[in-house]
DNA sequence: GTCCTTGGCTAAGGATAGTAGCTTTTCAGC
DNA sequence: GCTGAAAAGCTACTATCCTTAGCCAAGGAC
């Protein structure tokens, strides 16, 4: 039995590959394995359980985004840089529709998941530091942004948008009142 | 072996107060058998498998948040209306945190679903005709208004919001940039 | 060259969805 | 009331998937 030459990573670039090629669904540990060109129990050399992997999946996804997201708002501020994350947010659903659904929504428990999901939360509020918003407003804020950059990357990536109509002018609007949003707060703030 | 009188309706039941209970991954034919003190495949003369079960609870679920977004608007328009369906929408996943997990977001292939879905757009397509909306304009509000609600509410039912800061506060503001964006594409649709 | 760690393997067990085919209940129609 | 058929149960079985246990070979450290 010649080596594989597996390792964690390699699995989750594995598993990876198939949620792009197949969707969320159809990552399994025996679809892996597939791939892999081993016996599907001896995947649990590299890894913990399906779920142990899920979480890998999506700690890279996060760890991707987040680049992406900051090299977006990277030389910009206030509503210039909005409107460049939200874009990039948008960008990266449209780049790999399927990887979507791995995005934890919950608050991870998985430690490693976790601490990249912060990192990400970190760009955001780097972006609303520009808006002069601090502690409670800048919850508020971050809350907001993460609810309008979700809710419609979530429903682009289940395909929920059938209509003909532009997507590019929805999603404009939607980033409008997101800046607009944005200021309301910081001037709550400032008040 | 006495029957149980079991009904597709009745099987629909016990599902969602599975899902209340326990969540939706709990959902399993062998966990509807057990509450309905039945062997599991005799459910099948109710439900055709269990995506066919997972859409019918869907189908209660968007029907039942119809009736309250309805009732809610009922007797109001403009942003007064807007804001009443944004608290209904909330509500509804405060009422039943777990249910909203099984709320379609892509575009339903089962008839029955698809109808229900229909039907709740429906409500929000007659809000925004009171702001003068119509056609591609009424489209893009109609997916801002199903971004943001979705957006807040998968997030806060799939438990995102840990933070102590007030959630009805960062709902308000989401809320705010909504009946403002609406005003901006009506605007944009009169002029 | 030997030894130990590592990464494979097969075998097996438990959960779940679903099918096949049988039996009993129930009830409509006579 | 009887009868027959549809409906609603059942057991038995298969397939897929996750997971554990325990064995064996590969390959580097010394």
């Amino acid at each position: 039995m010649p080596r594989a030459g597996l390792s964690a990573a390699a699995v989750t670039d594995i598993a990876i590959a198939i949620i792009d090629d197949e969707g969320v669904e159809a990552l399994t540990l025996t679809a892996v394995a597939k791939r892999a060109g081993v016996a599907a129990p001896s995947l649990y050399k590299h890894v913990r359980s399906v779920a142990d992997l899920h979480d890998h999946v999506a700690a890279h996804v996060v760890a991707e985004m987040r680049e992406r997201l900051a090299a977006a708002v990277m030389g910009r501020s206030l509503d210039d840089a909005t409107r460049a994350l939200m874009r990039a947010y948008r960008d990266y659903v449209i780049s790999y529709p399927n990887r979507y659904a791995v995005f934890p929504q919950a608050p991870p428990r998985n430690p490693d998941l976790a601490a990249a999901a912060d990192r990400l939360l970190d760009v955001a509020l780097a972006l609303l530091r520009g808006y002069g918003l601090e502690g409670t407003q800048a919850v508020h804020a971050a809350r907001c942004l993460r609810s309008v950059a979700h809710g419609f990357a979530s429903l682009q990536a289940a395909g929920a948008f059938e209509l003909p109509e532009n997507l590019d002018i929805s999603y404009d609007y939607l980033t409008g009142m997101l800046t607009d949003g944005i200021a309301r707060i910081a001037a709550d703030q400032a008040a």
